[in-house]
RNA sequence: GGCAGGAUAGCUCAGCUGGUUAGAGCGGCGGCUUCAUAAGCCGUAGGUCGCCGGUUCAAGUCCGGCUCCUGCUACCA
């Protein structure tokens, strides 16, 4: 049965660009949406720009131009990115839209009749040099508690205490650093409390939400009386009048969520259908996917507002945790803050899309990036594994093409095929992550068939040319079915293999029939792998162009010390100032020292590296067990012969290094930079494999 | 402060309603192979399942307490 299915992705707020913890959420979105197609599903994902609000007014009007400007400079900015990682829109809108403004209006109208809008006087911090109310968050003075400075209008994060804005000593605007005023303002509400049983009934039992998300609202609002929902902002406000008030705008967070329907309708628009089939048809899923931060807008006002609206609600609402980087959050100032843009100069984003969904599962857990993880998996995963399948067997019948008619595999192909429902039940629940490792048994197995039948054998032997192509006819067999089943994930990949084996890999059932008789074009490289350095260098502190010192590298121990290694001894000139030159790293712990194993090291040898500009090579030995093959890069200030017998301390327990000479298995201590290169030596009595403590 | 989660091999995680010697992938180590983008195959070592107590014939799994970690917290619940 064909499903009708519309998605959605949260929409991206317009005062900043995408980055790498956004993408999380696109792309898994895009691989659920791209997989539903897969299986011959209709779909609709649809998304927009969210662009209204405070933040946005305040910045236009910092940088001397409308939010209209603002948010249309950003929309192109968006769509470019999303298009580069391949999410796959049917229509990108706006919430700043006449579409947007028409979907308000009418459910504010079915609000008004609903009797569900009061009026109320309520008490707001009014900036009177920017001529704006201002929230909690935008006002910052002292602690009333503790005096620490610089606290945001709700708590102090100091002392933890809470409080109002208007307790604070010494308050004043973030925008104007004026002392803010308090100022009465005429605001709309949404009483919630006629629809509490409805939402109650809806997030507990329709089975829409993950369960820590219902135990969460049920523990939290659903227990007691709901609070009125203040969905008006006074003038001046970036965002929609609200029709029937005086100087009252829609708070962003009203016409927001309203996006996802009005976007429908221009895409409905466009392409001549009728919006009510997508959102008032009981037949029509809906799916949301977002962030766990804005699950309260979505999983109670948003439902409230469809219902009394008259909309479909949700089927499901699929929520995801937060990306970090290397165990910690994404932070400008340690260049883990990765925006598409920048990824996009360094890594392929296909790269991105697999890494995720090989870590992606229906839990709200957050994901970690980790450098190392990565260029293991796109490495090991699909060049070792899935794409060097084809690159083994493609080359062997370039000229034959695949057999007439399929081999024996002992079962393989069969096997692969019955394993689509069970994959397909992981896909659909959004747990990629044991979908991608199913499809990793299956490439194990396809690797390991290549290696009983050892096609390279055959080839020597012209006797056995047919039964060389039939070899090579499963193998690539195996790899179609593979690349069906991972198209959702890698849609760049899947069209390039699909041009390798003359067949488009664009429906999920094509695992059940295999490829016979067809010719396979040329084998080119279907994707590269990826070196470490390549993703160190993405990881760019925001103030290491300027002047401000650079602090500890975030990234693993490993790759820091080896760059370590190089840019020490090739950075400029000895500075007179050798503090400011190389400021001090950020403070570590005891544990993080205790990492670090240096040793005393003998030098057995030492010799000049032919061709090399500044290395040395080096033979340590540690006193016993085997010695270290080392390379320094100290040529311009040692001679080979002077170094031997010497004492130096090295990084044991470094992890070696391919380098282009050879494997470095550690590093040694110096000072200095190049060409004034200074070795440490230990005091009488220090023994080769004595540790530094 | 409140609330929701989490703690299982070096790393990322599975372990359903309690039931034989706790699993996978990666990484490590040893061997094999050379068709392939130094890719592949085989083998192997790693865990008092955060801590304490309880229920039970039986607890990673249930209950209580504790420790630590993470997140959210609207005009703060």
């Amino acid at each position: 049965m064909t499903r009708q299915i519309l998605v959605t992705s949260a929409l991206p707020y317009a005062n900043g660009p995408i980055h790498l913890g956004h993408l999380v959420e696109y792309i898994q979105t895009d691989i659920f949406v791209r997989f539903q197609r897969l299986r011959g599903h209709q779909v609709a994902y649809l998304c927009a720009d969210d662009t209204h609000g405070t933040a946005i007014m305040i910045r236009a009007q910092k940088e001397g131009r409308s939010p209209e400007q603002l948010i249309a400079e950003t929309a192109v900015a968006h769509q470019r990115d999303f298009a580069a990682f391949g999410v796959s829109f049917d229509h990108y809108g706006s919430t700043n839209s006449p579409a947007n403004y028409e979907v308000c209006t009418g459910i504010w109208r079915d609000l008004r009749a609903a009797n569900l809008v009061v009026e109320r006087s309520v008490e707001r911090l009014y900036d009177p040099v920017q001529k704006t109310f201002l929230a909690d968050r935008f006002v910052v003075g002292e602690c009333p508690r503790c005096t620490t400075k610089d606290q945001y209008g709700d708590s102090c994060e100091a002392c933890g205490a809470t409080y109002t804005a208007t307790e604070l000593k010494n308050p004043r605007s973030v925008h104007s650093g004026a002392p803010p005023e308090l100022r009465l303002s005429q605001q709309l509400f949404v009483k919630l409390t006629p629809l509490q049983t409805f939402l109650t009934e809806w997030t507990q039992r329709s089975g829409a939400l993950q369960t820590e998300i219902a135990n969460y609202l049920a523990g939290h609002f659903l227990d007691k009386p709901l609070q009125d929902w203040d969905v008006s902002r006074p003038a001046p406000y970036f965002g929609f009048a609200i029709p029937d008030a005086k100087d009252q705008f829609w708070y962003v967070w009203f016409d927001a969520p309203i996006g996802y329907i009005a976007s429908t309708q221009e895409w409905c628009a466009r392409t001549g259908q009728s919006l009510d089939h997508w959102w008032k048809n009981p037949q029509c899923e809906i799916v949301h996917f977002l962030g766990k931060d804005i699950t309260y807008f979505h999983t109670l006002f948003w439902p409230a507002l469809l219902h009394v609206g008259g909309y479909q609600l949700p089927k499901r609402v699929q929520i995801h945790g937060f990306l970090r980087v290397g165990g910690e959050k994404m932070s400008k100032s340690k260049g883990t803050f990765v925006t598409a843009a920048r990824y996009l100069e360094h890594l392929d984003p296909e790269w991105l899309r697999y890494y995720y969904a090989s870590k992606l599962s229906s839990k709200i857990d957050d994901l970690d990036f980790q450098p190392d993880e990565f260029v293991g998996k796109v490495n090991s995963d699909l060049v070792g594994r899935v794409v060097n399948l084809a690159s083994r067997a493609a080359r062997f019948v370039e000229s034959s093409g695949l057999s007439a008619r399929y081999p024996d595999d002992g079962g393989l192909f069969a096997t692969a095929a019955s394993l689509r429902e069970t994959l397909a039940t992981a896909y659909e629940a959004c747990d990629f992550r044991e979908a991608t490792r199913l499809v990793m048994t299956l490439a194990d197995a396809a690797n390991e068939y290549v290696e009983s039948k050892a096609p390279w054998t055959l080839k020597k032997d012209p006797a056995r040319s047919a039964e060389l192509q039939d070899v090579c006819t499963v193998v690539l067999n195996l790899f179609h079915q593979i690349i069906v089943y991972l198209q959702p994930v890698l849609p760049q990949l899947a069209a390039k293999a699909g041009a390798l084996l003359g067949s488009p890999c664009d429906r999920w059932e094509l695992v059940t029939t295999p490829l016979v008789g067809t010719r396979i074009a040329k084998f080119e490289h279907l994707m590269t792998r990826v070196e470490v350095a390549k993703v160190q260098a993405m990881f760019v502190p925001e103030s290491a162009t300027g002047t401000t010192p650079l602090p500890a590298p975030t990234t693993p121990p490993i790759a820091a010390a080896v760059l370590s290694s190089s840019d020490t001894l090739s950075s400029d000139t000895l500075s007179s100032d050798t503090l400011s030159r190389e400021p001090l790293a950020a403070e570590i712990s005891i544990d993080d020292f205790q990492k670090i194993d240096l040793r005393i090291a003998k030098v057995i040898a030492a010799e000049a590296v032919p061709d090399a500009k500044k290395l040395l090579r080096l033979t340590l030995s540690l006193g016993s067990g085997p010695t270290r093959n080392v390379f320094a890069g100290i040529k311009g200030a040692y001679e080979p012969d002077q170094l031997v017998g010497r004492l130096v301390v090295m990084v044991a327990n470094l992890a070696p290094r391919k380098m282009k000479f050879g494997m470095s298995e550690g590093m040694v201590i110096a000072a200095g930079t190049d060409g004034h290169v200074f070795l440490l030596s230990p005091d009488v009595g220090a023994e080769p494999g004595h540790r530094l403590h």
